[in-house]
DNA sequence: TGATCCATTTGATCTAGATCAAGGCGCTCG
DNA sequence: CGAGCGCCTTGATCTAGATCAAATGGATCA
């Protein structure tokens, strides 16, 4: 038993991540160049335009990425969980600035190790391209979001991910639950840059869904939902009562 | 020589794509596997929840990925321009559906052939694990442009984009080369579906750019540019004259 | 040589969400 | 304890782009 290794008998997302992919002597040689670092909310882990020496898988908190336009404005192009690995392998300079969107642990490990690993072991380069292809999908998903569905769809579709990344859904009950306590872990204008809205939009369609009583809205970032079925109902936009519409037309 | 590797010299997309990252010894071995497909304008390649049973190189023209939404609304999620990959090696079913948006001409492999090859071949598992990684950046930019782009921002950054694709730019002479002839390979529907946007305003916005002497429309999907500077400018929204404005403040 | 069927353009109007402008509310700090 | 400061909410107004509704302009085809 390594010193280094002690560490990850305790890792919170040992077998998630990249870490739950490696074979014993490849997550030996990991752990041993592998460190903890901290970065409070708010903090900039990376910057746009850098090319980072070291990789990152984060064990505790979200790291959101994001993209700063001309005029000042920004977008969250997305964002990072336990569990999640930050950094393109073989790849240049980084495209988004990777910041802080809440108190982070994140475990370290030297670029050029990783790049090795990857090289030599067909689950880590393996695990690296699924994961890349997962981010693809849901970079997609956020497209049809930003590119076809209105504020209140954006919010409820929204809660309801944060939602199914923390109660993780049991498909056999798909019953009210009764109250979900969730934890948004972005502020106002972190949503708005997610969501492509203004913060006042985010704000007023939060109320609205108060007000309707499908969500009890907390202190501090949290929430608790009351009706999942009413978010998910706002998803499925009033199709014209008769019959479906020949969707595809090709 | 073997017969099937004749097809192969021809192909024009040789170098880029997959292929471009194979030893010939692995290029022998999926070329006698392969086979060439066409599509016309409109024709489906594979649908959304499909588990395609090959994968395919795009050899000539443009594939379209889009999904729908309940309302039978559309967004395109991403183009697959010659030398492009379609499929996901190693995923289940596909998250949305490709169809062709011009004639097109595919070379389609066994999904098992691709994995196999992927599974033996260094080269072959880090080109796909590059060209994923280049299609979630992609994505990205394409997340900045729906969340916080103006029409007219969009169609300058689509026209741009067609342009540079194209006419590969030599960043030496970024002077304008007189009238630049461009085949936009959408129509308006398919252009509103990519950027987020309506036919009649992306039809709107294409008037302005033509009145303004920015472009000149032609006949079936072409235009000719006249300005890039113009449309580049576009995408430098105004700055408040003075001062650059702190433009990160964490 | 029209008639039909598209895709596209153009016009008139409406509205979701942006923008501008105050408050309120919970902090920390002096 | 009150001032100052981030956040968030709420209200009033404006507008870019959506929606509704006709033209227009090519193609193809009989």
């Amino acid at each position: 038993m390594h010193k280094a290794r002690a560490n990850c008998v305790a890792c919170p997302v040992l077998s998630q991540g990249l870490c739950g992919a490696l074979h014993d002597q490849e997550a030996l040689r990991l752990s041993s160049v592998s460190w903890h670092r901290r970065f409070s909310a708010g903090q900039i882990i990376h910057a746009e335009g850098e090319k980072p020496s070291y990789f990152c898988a984060v064990i505790t908190g979200v790291v959101k990425l994001m993209k700063s336009l001309p005029n000042g404005d920004q977008q969250i192009v997305g964002l990072l969980l336990p569990g999640d690995f930050l950094g393109r392998p073989f790849g240049g300079v980084s495209r988004s600035s990777a910041v802080a969107a809440t108190n982070v642990r994140l475990c370290s490990f030297p670029r050029a190790v990783v790049e090795g690993l990857a090289s030599e072991s067909r689950n880590v380069e393996l695990w690296l391209l699924d994961h890349v292809s997962d981010e693809l999908e849901k970079a997609q998903d956020w497209i049809v979001l930003l590119g076809r569905m209105s504020a209140e769809q954006r919010i409820a579709t929204f809660i309801l991910s944060v939602m199914r990344s923390t109660h993780f859904e049991d498909a056999a009950a798909p019953k009210s639950c009764d109250e979900i306590l969730i934890e948004l872990s972005l502020s106002r204008t972190e949503m708005a840059d997610y969501l492509g809205l203004t913060i006042e939009t985010v704000s007023r369609q939060i109320a609205r869904l108060r007000e309707r009583g499908v969500i009890k809205v907390g202190a501090s970032r949290t929430m608790i939902i009351r009706h999942p079925e009413a978010l998910e109902a706002t998803l499925e936009a009033a199709l014209p009562s008769e019959g479906p519409k020949s969707t595809v037309r090709i």
